[in-house]
DNA sequence: TTTTATTCTTGAACGACGTTCATTTTCACG
DNA sequence: CGTGAAAATGAACGTCGTTCAAGAATAAAA
């Protein structure tokens, strides 16, 4: 049984990620450092290169963790019947909230910075779709005129604008909207956008 | 005269924080090594600390001459007359052609992580804020009804819609618009937000 | 079971980093 | 000049991610 190796190297690989993760949470990401994953993993140093080829892919185990997380509390915002535009409204309470709710592991999926050389792998980037992908239903009800692939960019534009007032608001360098305006500052940026939506484009000729 | 001795402190402080800039510049704020910023300033290591407190002084002043640079640009956006809606849009178009055309020095002013223990001294806080002065004169004539605090709220969330638009498109995990989208995605934005706030919430009882 | 071969695990060591500080150098003033 | 205070220097320190020769563990063979 050669399969008692691989299932022990899995068991160790999940250990390093929960550390991780754990450590993420608690300290953030800036104080991710070796040595407290594998003290808190139970091994050696040199364990972590025998489970993973780098901190960085450590980290993206763990933002695909809680991209995951974040793809499931998006999905459960949304009841079944809802108008687009409260569906827009509750999807960007459910991203606040989570956002507010797990504050360090939420910007490390922001805050990783890798070297220029390094490319992320495929199989994370295909996670990151979650974070658009109940948008764009609500958002072809209020804009039924644009093609898919219009429709997918202006979910972009829009989660980016909300996910910006987030961001700025919890990481803001002195321009962001205090934490406790936050939800209703958003909201009203919704409100903002779908109504600007609602009428769309169609009426300018230009 | 005493006054030699501090003439050419200055002289050094101001070669390093030329040399500071222009590594970040054209190597990005992630690059930017102590070692290297003597180097190129012409000076000894410890020299940075008779001079800067600290790497991540340094880095607040280059990143003060990217805000004051980015506010002229803001200002010289605006005609004198255009109605607050042209304002709005002008404004936008000018911070993305900004962050495009000096993305490595843009994206530092946001991208600097300090310790949880360091505070940002208000000589630096304080040259935040022209990042939506200007804003707030076209925002106040779309919507007369807000008090002036509320304003200064709605102009922090416009700009930080505006801000992760393009911040995701640059640094954006896979869910940001492509580059060759940024520039008429974020006018359709503006115009979305504009014409929200337009008909404003007065219409509204609630 | 014992021996051997292979594979995995370990942690000291390495190079790069920001920062410090004893030492040396500079320079305004007597 | 000589001198004392002030400033510049760069070797050295602690911390970091990563590597790799040496040792431990385990499967296969005898």
């Amino acid at each position: 049984m050669d399969n008692n190796r691989t299932r022990k190297k899995e068991d160790l690989r999940m250990r390093m990620i929960d550390a991780a993760e754990a450590i993420i949470a608690e300290k953030g990401l800036s104080n991710l450092k070796a040595r407290d994953v594998t003290a808190q993993a139970g091994c050696s140093l040199g364990a972590i290169y025998t489970v993973v080829d780098d901190l960085d892919e450590l980290i993206m185990r763990v933002n695909s963790r809680t991209l995951k997380r974040l793809g499931t509390a998006l999905h459960e915002a949304l009841p079944q019947d809802s108008t687009p535009k409260q569906a827009m409204h509750l999807l960007a309470a459910a991203y606040v909230g989570f956002a507010l709710e797990n504050t360090t592991t939420w910007s490390a999926i922001f805050g990783q910075r890798l070297g220029e050389g390094t490319e992320v792998p495929e199989w994370h980037r295909a996670e990151y779709p979650v974070l658009i992908a109940e948008i764009i239903g609500p958002l072809s009800r209020l804009r039924p005129d644009l093609l898919s692939e219009q429709l997918r960019l202006r979910a972009q534009t829009v989660f980016a604008a909300v996910h910006g007032v987030v961001q700025l608001s919890i990481h803001g360098r002195f321009v962001g909207v205090p934490k406790e305006m936050l939800a209703s500052e958003v909201d009203a940026l919704v409100d903002a956008m779908t109504r600007g939506l609602d009428q769309g484009d169609q009426g300018q000729v230009s």
